[in-house]
DNA sequence: GTAATGACCTTGG
DNA sequence: ACCAAGGCCATTA
């Protein structure tokens, strides 16, 4: 859409980024902005997640938390109870919208 | 162009 | 250890 240099370029690794969290694991926003060269711009991923929905194919974002391992932005999906389940069906077990072992279930992006 | 907002993180008291 | 405030960066109004 835009033809701006830093947007378009940042968004689309998030979106790669995130796709390529495997199954069952977790990553967080400032994992993903660090992993991406952007340590400060944790922000910019929760913003890049929110025009998510308009992507092809839709990015896993259920599996993006925040640093604390609590489902902030599950209040933007279709329903408030969709990320949670999400993860719940991927093996991932949630209490008080919050990972359990979440250390265990963190995916480093790095690691690739 | 300026002001306000946000799916966050870090640091101070 | 817990609570509060500030900072960063990009988007939108």
């Amino acid at each position: 859409m835009n033809n701006t240099t830093t947007s378009n370029d940042f968004y689309n690794l998030v979106y790669d980024l995130v796709r390529l969290i495997p199954e069952g694991r977790v990553c967080t926003y400032g994992a993903i902005a660090k992993c991406l060269g952007a340590p400060r711009s944790s922000r910019l991923v929760g913003y890049a997640m929110n025009n998510s929905h308009s992507q092809n194919p839709k990015v896993p974002a259920h599996r993006v938390v925040n640093r604390n391992g609590l489902l902030t932005g599950k209040h933007h999906f279709s329903t408030p109870f969709e990320m949670e389940e999400l993860l719940k069906k991927e093996g991932i077990e949630i209490i008080n919208d919050t990972i359990v072992n979440f250390k265990e279930k963190f995916w480093d992006p790095a690691t690739l």
